[in-house]
DNA sequence: TATGAATGAGCATTCATTCAT
DNA sequence: CATGAATGAATGCTCATTCAT
């Protein structure tokens, strides 16, 4: 249809700011990812909190989907990139505060980008997900792994499979998440994670 | 006065028949739940597989989201109760036994349960909960946590608060999901889990 | 979505009036064809000419198209009795007055369903139509065509081929159109075509 | 008043630039409705096929639905003129002939601009036709209505009045359209056009 | 109590049109 | 003149919820 839309149509209102825009609609479904589930968030809303109309979302983005996805490449990205900045030990001694340095990273990931990781767990819903795909959290997952390969290749640690990974990974998540519910304990549950995290892996 | 005697006799309960009916839709919810997520199943999908008309729904939940918190507190209670059923060790000798099995409990109910534990994590969002809530989850976590203190109290565990008991119902959480995504794993998930269990928390 | 619209909703106004629905929705899709073409009548503006809700449509039609495809079959559907009342001649010199019933007949269908026939030339649009459909205009066009085989076979007529019944039922669509513009003309539309019709293809 | 003579010596005209632009979206437009329906073809596909940017669109054309008017109008036009290139029969011998190369012109044309000929029938509607338009098909009808007049005027044919033409160029149209569909049968519709056209027509 | 037709707000997405640059 | 980012009305469709029966 459409056919009909001879009414009269809109004029653009603020011009000039290149590629902010995607970053603005970023930025606003982060804002209301912080009070509710990505899945109870409109386009609609999203634009009005960016301060943009519904239908310049789509000039930046294909699809809402494609926003959810953009979310979650950041977040990977960014989590892949914070566990490489954490440098492997060299002698086995280290891995112990190895450990502890893995932990840190993660809780702050998770505390820098709080609402942002709900994503993570979001997508691989099993459901009708092609196969060659990985995209995201697997990303982090294979990064961490190979850490833990490496520390039981040096005789650190005593397990570093995928599962393992899969399962730390998912324990410093609830790290992140716990520290971010209640800031004043964040330094205990950074306390906790590392003891637990250290009897888990260390050999 | 004398009508007190009616109490003492046996309160008239209202008919079963009704919570037959709420039965019945929360089962039907839990077999939609299998295949789909829960935002993709409407309340006609629900009322059609219990057999009952979409008008029914609301004479048994007020509204949608009150089925899924039913939902959450059943499943809130079949873990409670499951976790429950693993006998606390007499000896310290036994607590790693133990550990086994609350591993083994925990896989088994989310594995019974698939897609409903999914729940768990969608509700306690942060978002909007009045104060005196906590139905759920906290539940859970308040059981291991008194299960772990009783380990350190015993001289078998290293850790026992509630941050502890809170990330290890996560871990397990995260166990059951690998566990239910390739069904052929199980086994390697079940064992490793047991292994960083029995790490991060024995002495 | 949808998952927000906690806020309250529809109440039913009008209650009983069965399958009377179909019909109410089919005329007033009907009365809005009058005035615009099919493609520019929405869903909206058919549910509201009819004094129903949007949502309501659908309980009766899958989709807008359905309901485009339903008045097509009925369409094609009358128009094929209509012709089939024709009775056939049977002796050659009964062929031209066969031919002007013929004539009349359409010219009569196209008069009493005016706007209806419009749909007729808007489906087959070659675009991605399936090959084993032929549901609507083809109906029509094999029995003009069949009567014209018997009016070859009889002697009577020159030509019976498919070619030629599509041809004749396009002039015949025309003439409708023709006849429905001016109402005042329709006596000499009826005599000229008659008279084209007969030339065209008595022997 | 000296000033006047200006204008003999020749007016200034605009720059042809702009009629070149014009040239180029009808040219897009063309190409692409020889694939698809009009209504399926955006103002913003029309102007990335000619090269141009959306908002130049609007230089050019006041809205989308005055270039189809224009083609519309180029239509009718290049049918007209391509009637007006078959020489009218000076004897009446020839008129049978001369019937045949209308037909082959006419479907010669709606071959070359295929989807094109669609529009003419979509918008002459009946629909709110302000009084002073008639710019298309009638052109059309016109043209052939005064050859067939000329043919009755000669003796060579039976009917040459408005409504006939009508009913000749709806023929044809059809024709047209069958020609299309089929590319195989082309040869197959233009003699059983021939044949019907003939026979209607000729004395 | 049970039903299911009716409702209408909501949703994702498209697109003709405008206007600051 | 040309551009294309921005707009927002409109569209087809879904679904939680209500209520007359």
């Amino acid at each position: 249809m459409g056919e009909d839309a001879t009414i009269a149509a809109g004029r653009p209102r603020a011009s000039r700011a290149p590629d902010r825009r995607r970053a603005q609609l970023i930025g606003a479904a982060l804002t209301l990812f912080e009070s509710r589930p990505p899945n109870e968030v409109s386009v609609a809303q999203i634009a009005a909190t960016a301060g943009l109309a519904k239908g310049t979302f789509y000039i930046y983005f294909a699809s809402r989907d494609e926003l959810l996805d953009a979310l979650r490449a950041e977040f990977a990205e960014q989590a892949a990139q914070q566990l490489e900045l954490v440098p492997l030990p060299t002698e086995a001694a280290a891995w112990p505060a190895f450990l502890d340095g893995l932990v840190d990273a993660t809780i702050d990931i998770f505390l820098a980008h709080r609402t942002l990781h709900e994503l993570l767990a979001d997508a691989p819903h099993d459901h009708r997900s092609g196969p060659a795909e990985m995209p995201t959290v697997d990303r982090v997952v294979d990064r961490l792994q190979a850490m833990l390969a490496a520390g039981v290749a040096a005789g650190a640690l005593r397990i570093g499979d995928k599962i393992a990974a899969s399962l730390m990974l998912e324990l410093l998540h609830a790290a992140g998440h716990l520290a971010s519910e209640d800031a004043a304990d964040v330094d205990r549950v950074r306390a906790t994670t590392r003891e637990l995290v250290r009897g888990a892996l260390l050999l």
